[in-house]
DNA sequence: GTGGTCTAGACCACG
DNA sequence: GTGGTCTAGACCACC
């Protein structure tokens, strides 16, 4: 599993790192029941403390995406609903805003690229 | 003006208040040109600290929708554009929910401009 | 507020600090809305490390027990359902099974009490 | 003997070993003086390892349940008393839930007491 | 080996 | 001041 973080970004280093399982899990790389890294390679591979990846962990175990056992290592939940990711709603929702208050897609696709 | 905060929101306050100082532009209560509120005044009146809403308005200053002077006050900048932010809280939401199921900035874009 | 933890326990001190003041809460001492102690100052009252303390916090905020906003604090929510810590249909529950199979009221308060 | 664990559950294998023969001990599958499985062959039927198997024996010899002897194996106490262990599942989920609502030992025995 | 808990520091953004 | 994040260590139970 490789997988990149951004030190640079506001948002909080084990989020990234779930983000980037979630990610895998949506391109297929990895499926329901497969284990992730041990939490001491990961953090290592990452350049980051064994509490952050444990971090990242505890958040996917508890949103049902992973599950840690002791001595077991941690995996992806067999049960694991990846269609919960989607945004396509979202999607939806924002361009009919957008469209409501005459902004252009290439408008729309600026500021979108802006506050990213 | 009249503005309300949602002091259960994650949404820091500073932002809030520069929110609602957008949303009272969007609905035309306000305009290019007009006075906002002395510091203390807000303050006092959305039982926030002065720096909260000095905040608020060095944030506005920094994207060009206000500008401030000293013993002049604040007050909104009159080649002010308001359609750039009518939808940034739509933007910001989505762009959390596209993080947090991993969905990278290029990818983002790639679903809003498919969906345009 | 006064907690008391068990060092020798099995049971995590983060999940003690939780526990003591969901047990606040059901003794009524405190209620929706109130603040909690500043993490800082309940950790060193405790006696142990802020991030313990914090842990504590988070997962009542996860629970929706409790609420945490920067620079703001921490209090209990204020839709807090304390109706939800009952556990008499579980203690009804387990009399029958116990019954079921022959145990004794005085039997099972030892098992109990062993168990604890 | 069949046996089945649950890889899913938080409980430690060990303690599912030892939980799983208690429970043929209630369904008469097996009674006192009984053998059980040699360590080896039993860990290699659950896919365990031998470890987890002679912890689980251990504590069944602990708790009197079964007894030991270097080259005769391991078998059911002849003086075995079902009557304790029949509901410790059920004790020790109400104890669980107990605790996460932060009601103690004393308080717990009350309600127990009470609704017998 | 694994994950779970805990500590004692640190730096940051918010108020 | 507050909580949020992160580190680099440690010890533990489980496998």
């Amino acid at each position: 599993m490789i997988l990149t973080l951004d030190l640079d970004s506001d948002r909080p280093l084990f989020l990234q790192v779930g983000d980037a399982i979630k990610q895998s899990l949506l391109r297929g790389e990895i499926g329901p029941g497969d284990p992730l890294p041990a939490g001491r390679e990961l953090a290592a591979s990452l350049d980051v403390s064994l509490e952050t990846v444990q971090r990242a962990y505890r958040q996917l175990a508890e949103h049902g995406i992973a599950t840690s056992r002791v001595g077991r290592g941690t995996r992806i939940a067999s049960d694991v609903d990846t269609t919960s990711f989607s945004i396509e709603a979202e999607v939806r929702q924002l361009i009919d805003q957008a469209r409501s208050v005459g902004i252009e897609k290439k408008q729309l696709l600026q500021i979108v690229g802006d506050a990213f």
